[in-house]
RNA sequence: GUGGAUGUGCCGGAGUGGUCAAACGGGAGGGACUCAAGAUCCCUUAGCUUAUGCUUACCUAGGUUCGAAUCCUAGCAUCCACACCA
């Protein structure tokens, strides 16, 4: 056999792969189907990164071990090409996106190709190609039609010198712009496009438990849609009701004020003249909208001027405006009570308003005139008039029956999930079908004149590009033929991945979204896999997105994926991240020439388990690398003929172990065994065709170009890609001989005693301490006669036994332990 | 702060009641091959010591058990996510 050249053998399995076109699929075969994917990647300039590799790696094993054992796999891959940093690369190399997005994608799929993946690549999807946004703007008016797309104005974080909007991720922790450090973001209000994903809150929540997705993803989850009940009370201001939603109306005789968010829509309502200067001089000091530096942001109001009536102790309070209540959850205006609310002690402390306690800890007493903090424990009520003495938790129903009959309030549920705001500012997205008439208002575009296609021609750094195209934006109105122009925003590019894997089960279809029977048998997705910073967003979108279309008729399941499984990050050797400032890259083309994809794959799996995070190693590589060399070698010599028994026995058991490994996505482990078993191998002076084979069947799914050769040097004519996992039998290694527990006791207590009696100690007793399940089988009269001495059986929980050197603590199943005497 | 996860030898990490001084890999040391280096292969890698031994060891402290890395309780530490949601 000639000594293999990796990089030369991996070239020649990619091409015959792909000339095969191995792993195609469709749905006419009669096996199982299997729905293996990875988040598909945003086609960056750089091409991929290491965490790609590891990412499509996981996924890949999991494929090909699936065709192996018999499955109809379907395996794709695609771009998630539209988005911000494609826009702003492409700004700032002076190409326009497109250009730049199609030349990303060429290299990536070269590159992708280029570790061997089997994926079926005629369902290449490009979420920038108008054939596949066609059906996010087709999903976007069903939407509308349904109610589910709505517009209202909501804050927005604007940079006046860039003189657009701002992405969250584009406000520094300062509150300024990413491109002009020393420019204030401002807060403006824009009217925007929302998909009511709280319609659906109940079913995203409830659901979760059924998934089988990491538990640490699904409490993010929950806690993201965040459900809490409480009630909502009406305080009466100025004759009118407002509406405060609080978890804790057992506090209510505590409310010492109110508090009314910055962003409420009718805040201004509450101001009175007097005030006016002051709240306003609050209004400028206000940050972005960005939540993150919200996080150690002090908490500062100011008086509106106004008063409100507690429902229950017709108090009047005092109406702040507060920065730190949430305008969208529940009705952006909370009742405070400090003495039981950390937040409203700390802004009571800071404004000297007053606190009342009205809960009383069961287990100490509170200092009622001045506590140090706010108790936000059980108790029982005080201060609270007819209620006074009642438990907490009952004053909860009980306090909201008495509201609500006086229809001051009622209970209500709360969710922390917001509707899902699309609208951005962009060029880089998908066109919202929407024409402005002066008219007819915000009309959708019909059906038939989609895609509404992005123009070509537009300049950037001014704003937002699509204006800047006259002929495209001024249109006449589909209804009523007047003067309109078009929906300038684009949408969210997490509308583009929200139902991405289901387009893949019919990509190229022009006519329909897809085809209803495709979906059908390939979806849901049986394994997802991708990073764990997609938990709450991508992950959560694409579970509202099958919901609607399920309701829509168009899918008969509930969820996007059965499984999902997160990988880890790879950080560079220096356990530091890998970042191209830090110069600590690690190229992962550039690693595969040096060692071969194939032991990059296999370095990839076996350091740590996928699911954690693990530090690049140059020396693991090097082993992994190793590793492979020496199968490789082996093989070039190896002679075919009879092997031991123990092989044949520890080889099946590979073949079920490995299996399961993989299964459950524990490559570490299977890496192991495989190394274990070849071990095993090499050390045979020959072995059997099969035992070889069902190695390399084993290990397949790891390095597959190498096995693939040493397949068809084997003298093997199809592919070992789409050959059958090796079959686990039933197997004993000896036929274990029912052997008398004694006579191996008597055997090994002479040696010793023979050691014993060679230094001139003599024995006239031997004590055994057993363990207590074995004591039956320890047989006196057999051991006496075997051994030729005075023999004394204990079991081990025995606590008279005579044990002066307390060596019973030696015992073990199948050997006793002993003291001579 | 809230929630989750983790803590094993020089390192990465298996092991989830007895056969554990603890798999596998990396590192280190030694040896073989070589003029030499690399590659490759073999051995060793808690200590005392060579014993059927003992001691110390799976974050710390207790507990359960005849027996604990493994089960329970408390504490400590690390990592991750969320974060003013009333």
């Amino acid at each position: 056999m000639d000594e293999i050249n990796f990089n030369h053998i991996e070239k020649k399995w990619q091409k015959k792969w792909d000339e095969e076109r191995t792993f195609s699929v469709n749905e006419k075969s009669k096996k199982k189907k299997f729905y293996c994917l990875e988040m598909f990647p945003y086609p960056s300039g750089s091409g991929i990164h290491m965490g790609h590799a590891l990412n499509y790696t996981i996924g890949d094993i999991y494929a090909r071990y699936k065709v192996m054992n018999g499955f109809n796999v379907l395996h794709p891959i695609g771009y998630d090409a539209l988005g911000l940093p494609a826009e702003n690369a492409a700004i700032k190399v002076g190409t326009h996106p497109e250009v730049y997005t199609k030349k990303s994608m060429k290299n990536f799929t070269l590159q992708l190709k280029a570790l061997g993946l089997s994926y079926d690549w005629e369902r290449l999807l490009d979420t920038s190609d108008p054939k596949y946004y066609k059906w996010d703007q087709w999903i976007f008016l069903k939407m509308l039609e349904d109610g589910l797309a709505y517009q209202k104005e909501s804050a927005v974080n604007w940079c006046p010198l860039c003189n657009t909007v701002l992405a969250n991720e584009q406000v520094t922790n300062n509150g300024t712009c990413w491109r002009h450090e020393k420019t204030k973001v401002e807060v403006r209000s824009l009217k925007q496009w929302f998909l009511k994903i709280t319609d659906y809150a109940d079913e995203l929540l409830d659901k979760i438990d059924d998934l089988n997705w990491p538990e640490r993803t699904k409490t993010m989850q929950k806690h993201w849609i965040g459900k809490s009940y409480g009630t909502e009370i009406d305080f009466l201001v100025n004759g009118e009701k407002w509406p405060v939603f609080t978890t804790r109306p057992d506090t209510i005789y505590g409310v010492t004020f109110v508090v009314v968010s910055p962003y409420h829509k009718d805040f201004l309502k509450l101001v009175t003249k007097e005030q006016n200067k002051e709240v306003d001089k609050f209004l400028k000091k206000l940050n972005s909208v960005s939540e993150k530096d919200t996080v150690d942001l002090e908490k500062e109001g100011v008086f509106t001027g106004s008063y409100a009536i507690n429902p229950v102790t017709n108090e009047k309070v005092p109406i702040y405006l507060g920065n730190f209540v949430v305008a969208d959850y529940g009705s952006g205006m909370v009742m405070a009570v400090p003495a039981h609310d950390k937040r409203d002690y700390e802004f009571a402390k800071k404004y000297g308003i007053k606190i009342k306690i009205v809960i009383d800890p069961i287990d100490f007493e509170l200092n009622n005139k001045n506590i140090a903090e706010a108790y936000t424990g059980e108790g029982t009520l005080i201060n609270s008039g007819e209620f006074n003495g009642v438990k907490n938790e009952v004053a909860k129903e009980l306090i909201t029956k008495y509201l609500s009959n006086k229809k001051f309030g009622k209970k209500s549920v709360q969710f922390r999930l917001k509707d899902w705001g699309i609208s951005r500012q962009r060029y880089w997205g998908t066109p919202i079908p929407i024409i402005h008439c002066e008219k007819c208002g915000a009309v959708p575009v019909p059906v038939k004149d989609l895609p509404v296609k992005l123009p070509k021609e537009v300049e950037f750094g001014k704003g937002n590009p699509l204006l800047t195209n006259e002929k495209w934006i001024n249109v006449k109105c589909p209804k009523c033929k007047s003067k309109a122009k078009r929906e300038a925003d684009t949408m969210d590019t997490f509308v583009n991945s929200s139902w991405y894997f289901l387009r893949y089960c019919d990509t190229n279809n022009e006519d329909e979204i897809f085809d209803k029977k495709k979906v059908e048998y390939w979806s849901p997705v049986d394994t997802y896999i991708g990073g764990a910073e997609h938990a709450c967003m991508h992950l959560i979108y694409s579970r509202f997105y099958v919901k609607f279309l399920r309701d829509l008729g168009l899918l008969s399941f509930d969820e996007p994926a059965v499984r999902l499984f997160h990988q880890g990050l790879i950080h560079a050797e220096d356990g530091e991240k890998m970042s191209k400032s830090k110069g600590n890259v690690v190229d992962p083309l550039i690693t595969s020439k040096k060692y071969g994809v194939d032991s990059l794959r296999l370095f990839l799996v076996s350091v740590a388990s996928p699911d954690k995070d693990f530090d690049w190693s140059e020396k693991g590589i090097e082993g992994s690398f190793r590793f492979i060399k020496r199968v490789s070698g082996f093989f070039k010599d190896a002679k075919i003929g009879e092997n031991s028994k123990e092989l044949d026995f520890e080889i099946n058991n590979s073949i079920k172990s490995v299996g399961e490994d993989v299964e459950n996505f524990e490559y570490r482990k299977a890496t192991i065994k495989l190394r274990e078993i070849f071990e095993l191998i090499s050390k045979e002076k020959e072995v059997k065709k099969e035992v070889l084979e069902n190695f390399l069947k084993l290990l397949s799914p790891f390095c597959p170009h190498l096995t693939e050769e040493l397949w068809e040097r084997l003298g093997n004519k199809t592919l070992l890609s789409t050959s059958k996992w090796p079959e686990f039998k039933e197997m004993k290694l000896k036929e274990k001989a029912k052997f008398d527990i004694n006579s191996k006791i008597v055997e090994d207590v002479l040696k010793i005693i023979k050691k014993y009696e060679e230094k001139g100690k003599k024995i006239k007793k031997v004590y055994f301490y057993t363990v207590p399940f074995e004591f039956d089988k320890l047989n006196n009269e057999k051991l006496k006669k075997g051994i030729g001495k005075e023999v004394l059986i204990y079991s081990v929980k025995d606590e008279k036994k005579y044990d002066p050197e307390n060596k019973a603590k030696k015992a073990r199943p199948g050997m006793p332990a002993f003291y001579f005497e």
